[in-house]
This record gives structure tokens, sequence and C-alpha cells, in this order.
DNA sequence: GATGAATGAGGCTTCATTCAT
DNA sequence: CATGAATGAAGCCTCATTCAT
């Protein structure tokens, strides 16, 4: 956790070093993302950092959250949910998309903090990798259930386990040059992988929506 | 491309080094993953290492590639494909658990594989992480169509991208403390495990399957 | 170009790593220097030597300006040019000789700055070789062409270059084994090595000088 | 010094690695040039150099000496020695600047050669850097003491080390960026430095010539 | 005589972290 | 609280040389 000087520092210095940190790790991942880089890049002492935070994974957990956050907020938390189900799903996939189109920066980072494969990086960024999404997606669901848009027998966790499936190939597979086995995503427009994401969401439509 | 050299070495040499390199690069991933440690676990000279192969990614390709076959022969390979399509895939599901159960340092690698960050590496195992189980499993798809067993309007793109989705995701969410955004797989049996990663087939049966 | 890191350093401790270094590279040249030997001569952390420095070529190159300045000071700078043109250039060459005399790790780096080898270190002293001392010796043969001591036709580049030259032979041959195709310089007194020097200048001033 | 089996080696292959090395040793100088890269561009297996030479040292300096012949053989053997004596040292510059165009592989060669900084290296090769054109060279000058066309009183061993000298420098001034600290040679047409070269020759003519 | 696999020392460089100022 | 110099372990990789085949 970060220290109370973090948190006391000034907000657009904290956004500073915290969107450089997203920038360096989104590159190279936990491993072998430098704080030297980081340091040089946010303009400030390389010591300064261990003020902040208690070491590198201090550090690394805290962007992974905040990044979470800012891309939640930009995503599900923009949809209207005043739509049937399965349109909010698509929705956000579309919505998805857009954003980590936008935002590259983003994309990478969020790939990064879901695929992480050192252990102790892992531990730490774990919840946040699924769950962030799943605590923003839950709800939605919950209200599906409520308003009896999805069969009576369904299984809200297989679901929601099978949407947040869903979000993280699109965070990944779009931008990637051989990220899909089926689909050229990298040789297809905008409008084109937005219908393929689209189909994602009808099988699971097809699957959990009144027959 | 590995060396002569190293496709001269004898085979127990070879096997071992890849087996060890395959453990480094499983917990470690690609960029914290040592040369020196693998050299020295494999009882090499270090320099032997780049006998065998041009760099560091040049060993990490050819050991993606290597636990690549040795996955799909012992899971996607073993299946009986005399079943119904979604029988199939069941089985395939069941036995990829139980590979990645019984051979721990090969499901890391082929999470490392499938998730490896770094642009470069990323390069280099990008086909094989996806497209590999893909081939395997696009002649079994096929069959099912030309049998009748999935609906006449079937995309079966949309069908081979998902399939390969819920493996990736049965090769890690099970063995990770947080894997999954709905299932507290960690705290699971087994046999509870495998029922889950049934009802994901459930889900394409249901989508893609005869009405 | 050297860190700010560098320049801050306290004085004796960047002399006593210049001229470590000017030993090593001294000896070994560029290429076959050893950082490891320096740092462990100059009794600092192998990793300091990069907070000073940029890479291997940028300590070369600073300590071979370092060197040069050194050596133009302690040589040309000193001549007293209140006399006749080829007594000063007389003046100049004894002055030189034991100057390298007296320190041979200079001898030895300003040989090694002059007739380095590989592309890019000569590329990076490629002007300090040189044109160092030209810039200390040009204002004192342009003084002898406005006192007229020179021919009225003189080619003053010419002058230069032979100038030049002949300092840099002599930088090299009385320290060598076999360093003169003519001369025996390694079996000769100073005194006589001096009075070849001399010898050199008395075939410029045959050539350049008032009739 | 190179072995027998060396000697006894097809005269093209002797040839061949020779010619590698020279290309080798003379782009990257004795420290840095590479073994390894000279038995792979030779085609030859890296033992073999081993059987051919005793060490490094023994192949730098048989392909110095091999090159040093190749080069007074194509410059100064080939000059008309039936002319006046400053006009044959004016033909050998011109001829000397011409080959080096020509064969740049030996022009970085032969300056490798002269200045090579390694002590090892440069006591192998030191006799050969110098006194290899020294040989070459004497005869021609006595012949014009004979003649009676320098001096009576000239200093001959000072007119060798001189032409020597002016040698060295066209061996490498014309071809480096900054290699002269008065002209600026690179800039300069083929013809330009040949005129340039010739008046070094007339100096050493006004200073040994006759009246 | 030719081969080429094996070696391990050593190369340069980057790193996260500490601590005195 | 911020700084940034210092550290030394560890990183990947290249090297000349040996020796069994």
């Amino acid at each position: 956790m970060p220290t109370e000087t973090w948190r006391n520092l000034p907000a657009d210095k904290r956004d500073r070093i915290t969107k450089i940190a997203i920038a360096e790790f989104g590159t190279k991942g936990f491993s072998a993302g430098s704080l030297n880089v980081i340091a040089r890049d946010a303009e400030i002492a390389k010591g300064s950092l261990f003020q902040y935070f208690a070491d590198k994974l201090d550090l690394f957990s805290t962007v992974c959250a905040a990044g979470s956050t800012t891309i939640a907020e930009a995503t599900i938390g923009l949809i209207d949910t005043d739509q049937p189900f399965f349109d909010i799903l698509r929705s956000i996939v579309v919505q998805w998309l857009a954003f980590f189109r936008e935002d590259p920066v983003q994309q990478r980072m969020a790939f990064a903090t879901a695929n992480e494969i050192d252990a102790d990086a892992r531990a730490a960024v774990r919840s946040v990798a699924n769950d962030f999404y799943a605590a923003a997606l839950r709800p939605v669901i919950d209200a599906a259930v409520a308003s009896g848009e999805l069969r009576a027998d369904v299984d809200t966790d297989l679901l929601l386990s099978m949407v947040v499936l869903t979000l993280r190939h699109l965070n990944s597979a779009p931008f990637d040059l051989a990220g899909d086995p089926a689909f050229p995503f990298h040789e297809m427009t905008d409008d084109d992988i937005d219908a393929v994401a689209a189909r994602y969401i009808d099988v699971l439509e097809r699957a959990f929506g009144l027959a």
C-alpha cells in the first residue's frame, strides 16, 4: 500500500507518476518495467518512489488498481442501463473496444494487469485483474435477473465469468497481430471488429436469454 | 531457430534442457526468466546455451513450441472423436484440466506462452499461443458441421474462438488464487471444477447446437 | 557526454577515476580496455561508472579529451613564444618528449587516442586526436607568418599538418621497441633522441623557413 | 608462426582465410577481431584455425605480414625507378593512395597493423608495421645517394623516417572523417588529395634535394 | 587433418534499493 | 520530504581455446 506521503501528494503530480508508470508497465510488464525509467520520465528522484511506495510491487499494484478504475468508469460506467440486458452488454463491448482504441497505453496496461506471470506480482494484482470488472458487472446482471430478462434457471456465476472472459479477450486479441485463433482482427476494420464483438454477446444471449 | 548443434544433441540432454527451461519460463515468464538459472539447473555451461540458440528469445520460442506440442498431444489428441461433438468438447476440457493438474510446470508454461507481455517475445510465440490449439480443434468442428450436429447457420469461426477462449481460461483460472471473477476455483474440489468446466461447454451447446 | 553526477563529483575522486581509466585504455586501447578493471582499480562499484557515463565510449572519449588537454597544456602551452619560430618548434618537441618520458601513462593514452581502430570509438575521439594540438599550434604558425619568419609563399596548412605528423610520431616511436623505420630509438639516450627530434624540425625549417 | 599444416594448405583456401582475416582485423583491430567470425565467414571449423596457428596472435601477425607484402608489391614495387628520385617518391604516394582507394580492406588492415595498441599484438607486428616499407625504400634512397641526386651531407635515416611517416599518414588521414589537422581530406576530390600528397614530397625535396 | 561441441571467464549494462544530505 | 549518489548482484552474450571424434 502506498505511503501517506503518496496520498498527500498534489493530485497532478500523483497523476503524472501514475500515467508514466502505466505506460512503462503496460509496455514491459512488471518484471521488465523499470523504476529508473519511470522516475526519469516522471521527472522525480529515484529515491522519491520509495517514499511513496514500499517497493516496486507496491507501485505496480497501485497503478494497476488506478488503471482498472479508470477503465471501468470509462466503459462499463458510461453505459445506459435503461436498455435490455443484452443490449447493455453489446454497448459495453463496443465502448470497451472504443476506449482501448483511443488509449493504447491503458489497453496495454489492462492486458499486463490481467496477464502478469511473475508469481508475486500476480498475487498482488490478481483480484484487481478479474474482480474489478466483476464488481461493476454483477449489479447489472442482478438487475436483469430481477426484471426477468434471463432464463429462470440462469447460472449468474457462469454468465458473469463468461462476460469477463469475453472482455478480457477483447482487451488483447484485436490489438495483437495474431490475437485470435479464428478472426484476423488486425486485418479488419473497427466496425467489423465491433460486429464480431457483438456476436460473442449473441452467443451469450442465445444461451442465457429467454427462449 | 535453434542451431544444428541443438538438433544433433542427444535426445535426453535436449529434453532435460527443454524441461528445465519450461520450468523457468513458466514460473517467471520470458523477461524475468534467467538463462543463468536454466544453465545451472540443466548442468550445462552458460555458453553452451548459445551454441544451441541464437539468443534468449530463440530458446524461449523453441520451448514454447515444444510445450504446445506436448500439451496438444496429451489433451486434444487423446480424445475419442467418435462421440457427439459437444461430448468431445466436454472430454477435452476435462482432460485439459487433468493434464495441467498433473503437470503444473506445463500448466504455467502454457499460461506464460499465451500471456507474455514483452513485445518481441510476444511476436515470437504469438501464433503458437493461440493457433496451435486452433489447428487441432478446427478439424473436429468441421466434422461436426459435416455430420449435422450444429445449427445450419453456425459461425464456426465464432465457435472456434470461444472454445479456445474457454481452454485458455481453464489453463489459468483454476490454478490461481483468484483466477475467476465468479467461481472460487481454488476452494473447490477437482470434480466440482470439472463440472463448472463442463458448464462452459453447455453454454456453447445451447448457442451453437441443434435446437 | 558525462552526466551531471560526474561533474558534481569531488575533484579528487574524478581525477582518480580519470587517471585509472587513462592507464587502462592507454595500455589496452578502447576495445580491450575493461570497465571491470577500471572500477576495481578505482575502488568504486561497477555500477557507479554508469552513473557517471552513458556507456563505455562516453567514458573513453571523456578521458581522451581530458588527457589531450593535460598534454597540450604541459607541452605546447609551456613554451616561451618569444623565440624564433623554429626554435619554438624545437622547444616543443623536446618538451613533448620530456613530458611523455615522465608520464608513460599519458604517453600511451595519447597514442591510443590517435590510433584507435574501432570505428565508433574512432569517430568519438577523431577530432580530439588531431585537431586538439592543431588548435594550439595554428596561432603560433600565424604569428610566424605575421612576423615574416616564413617564406612568402608558405603553405601554412602543409606546415601545420607536418608538425602534427611529427609530434604524433614522437609520441610513439621513441617509446616502442621498433617504432621508427630508420632510428633505433630504444637503444638511444634521451639526449640523442632529442637531437633526432630537432632534426625533424630542421627539415621543416629548410623547407618552410627563409632561404 | 603458422604450422606446417597451414603451409601445406591449398593456396586458394589459404588465401581465402587470409582475406577474411584481414577484413575482420582491419575492421575491428586485433583485440576486438573475432576468430569466431573469421571461421564462420571463411567457412572452416573453429578448431581448424588452431591447427593452422598457435593462437589468435599468431594468426594476426601472419596476416599482417601477408598484407604488408601485398601492399608493398602493389605500390612501391610497381614504381619505375628510372626517374629522378623525388619523382619516384611522388609516384609512390600517388600509387599508394590509388591502391588503398581501390582496396579499402587492405587500407584498414595496414592501418590496424601500424596502430595496434595491445602490447602483445604490437610486439608481434611492430617490425612489420614500419620496417617492411623501410626495406623496400632504402635501396631507392641509396640509389639516389649514389647518383648524386641528394645533398652531399644528406641524412638518409632522417629521410627514410620521414618518407615512411608520410606514407603512414596517407594510409589513414585521407580515409578518415577528420584524419588530418589541416586538410579536410574527406571533402576533397581524389585529384586534390593526390596534389596535397605530392606537396609533402615537395617539402622533402626542398629539404633533402640539391639546392 | 578436420571438425564442432563444450567450456567458463569475462564483457558491458541495468536493476531495485539504501541512505546520507 | 526530496534528492540522487552508491551499490553489487544479476542480466545476456561473446570469446579464445580444448579435445574427443
